[in-house]
RNA sequence: UGGGGAGUCGCCAAGUGGUAAGGCACCGGUCUUUGGAACCGGCAUUCGAAGGUUCGAGUCCUUCCUCCCCAG
């Protein structure tokens, strides 16, 4: 089979990489650039690039040695457009409106297995293999893909991957599903790549020194937007009391606790997020849980959506101890869900993921109540 | 300048003669394909100031400074 893969210059998509061609598959190796770092929004004080994970010229290099070391071509695709588009604009949009996006989702469902994935179909690959640990597989019975945890619960990445639709699941594939990262690594060390023993990725790709605000900040200064930076604002608790002021909306979020420079008895957390207010609201811990709220552009991987309430395991966010609850549709591919016991921090502008054991059911954007 | 009370880390606060708890904040680290959280570690040679008593004082004495309250 003629298969695409997408490599990012780490060890996942490299070892991904291996695995399929000691199957014999025909390979066409994919590096996407995203992001040009050049253009001073994510640069020290010098102007020089700041060392990031993804799209630096170094793990460019990474990833054609290895597709020169296993033999087959390698190409990096130019979507500078598409992922300012389809990322990061809208990345900057949530946190202007107070929301805490996540933007590995979209890169996968409107990058990976779309942009990326049309010029693989252009040169004939049947398929897109990436280095999640997820896996898909075909249900004859219901003629629906399915996508399931990677085995390796602890790595599991369908978190960022529950808004493919069946046609994008039906030309992906992943070939560490089954593995765990140390497996993945000794497949790497195996074979002899030089990407073997680099470090996990963590920080998001085009913001490699984790400071969101500053970027904001410097992408709507690039953009001629200053005006819309975030202003300064009020600090309130829970009853309305004024504690505190701030330095803009788009430095916090739900549940966060450190920043807040604010000494009480006991901690104080962001509650919530009033970007019209320019406001930041905070409580004590318990003021945190909640047990509804509602998602937004919904979609249902298991099924069809579903016209009465199903019952799932629901996460809030990467690394959340998925939670029981019911899900009712709401139509306009909204729902609203309830959890059995209260959850903290439900931050709008995260993903919500729901499962039944192994499989993905479904997911959808948690959005703001009205 | 009459009476009363109080001054211990950025904030709150233990400690009343035996050699400075704790919480919050802050800083660092760990964890981690998002943010946040969590976890671990750090954080007053010094107790408003200056003298004095004592083997030894944040704790006792003296004076001064500051703040609060009540009267003028």
């Amino acid at each position: 089979m003629k298969i695409a893969v997408a490599m990012s210059g780490g060890v996942d998509s490299s070892a991904a990489a291996a695995m399929l061609k000691a199957e014999g598959h025909e390979l066409v190796g994919f590096t996407m650039q995203l992001w040009n770092q050049r253009r001073g929004l994510s640069v020290d004080e010098q102007g020089e690039p700041l060392p990031s994970r993804c799209c630096s010229l170094d793990d460019v290099y990474d990833a054609r040695r290895v597709a020169e070391d296993l033999g087959f071509p390698f190409y990096v695709l130019n979507l500078e457009r598409d992922f300012e588009r389809d990322v990061v604009a809208p990345f900057v949009q949530s946190y202007l409106e107070g929301e805490t996006p996540i933007p590995c989702v979209a890169c996968n469902s409107r990058l990976k297995f779309a942009s990326l994935d049309r010029m693989a179909l252009s040169v004939g690959c049947e398929k897109v293999a990436t280095g999640h640990y997820a896996r898909v597989s075909y249900d004859e019975s219901t003629g629906r893909y399915r996508l399931l945890r990677g085995r390796d619960a602890r790595k599991d990445q369908t978190y960022f991957l529950w808004e493919l639709t069946q046609e994008q699941l039906s030309r992906s594939l992943f070939p560490l599903g089954e593995k765990s990262k140390d497996e993945v690594r000794d497949v790497a060390r195996r074979v002899g790549l030089n990407v073997a023993e680099k470090p996990e990725s963590q920080e998001i790709c085009f913001v490699p020194d984790g400071d969101y605000a500053g970027f904001i900040d410097r992408y709507l200064d690039a953009g001629g937007r200053e005006q819309e930076r975030p202003a300064r604002g009020e600090i309130v608790d829970t009853r309305g009391q004024v504690v505190g002021q701030h330095e803009g909306v788009h430095r916090y979020t739900v549940g966060q606790r450190r920043g807040l420079g604010l000494s009480r008895p006991l901690p104080l957390y962001v509650v919530r997020v009033e970007a019209e207010s320019d406001r930041i609201i905070v409580g004590q811990e318990e003021e945190l849980l909640s047990s509804e709220f509602t998602a937004a552009g919904v979609n249902w991987v298991a099924f069809d959506t579903p016209a009465m309430p199903v019952r799932a395991d629901v996460r809030i966010r990467y690394r959340h101890q998925e939670a029981p609850a019911s899900i009712t549709p709401l139509g306009a591919g909204r729902v609203r869900i309830r959890f059995d016991e209260p959850q903290r921090a439900v931050t709008p502008g995260q993903a919500t993921v729901f499962y039944r054991g192994e499989e993905v059911v479904g997911g959808g954007w948690i959005v703001k109540e009205k």
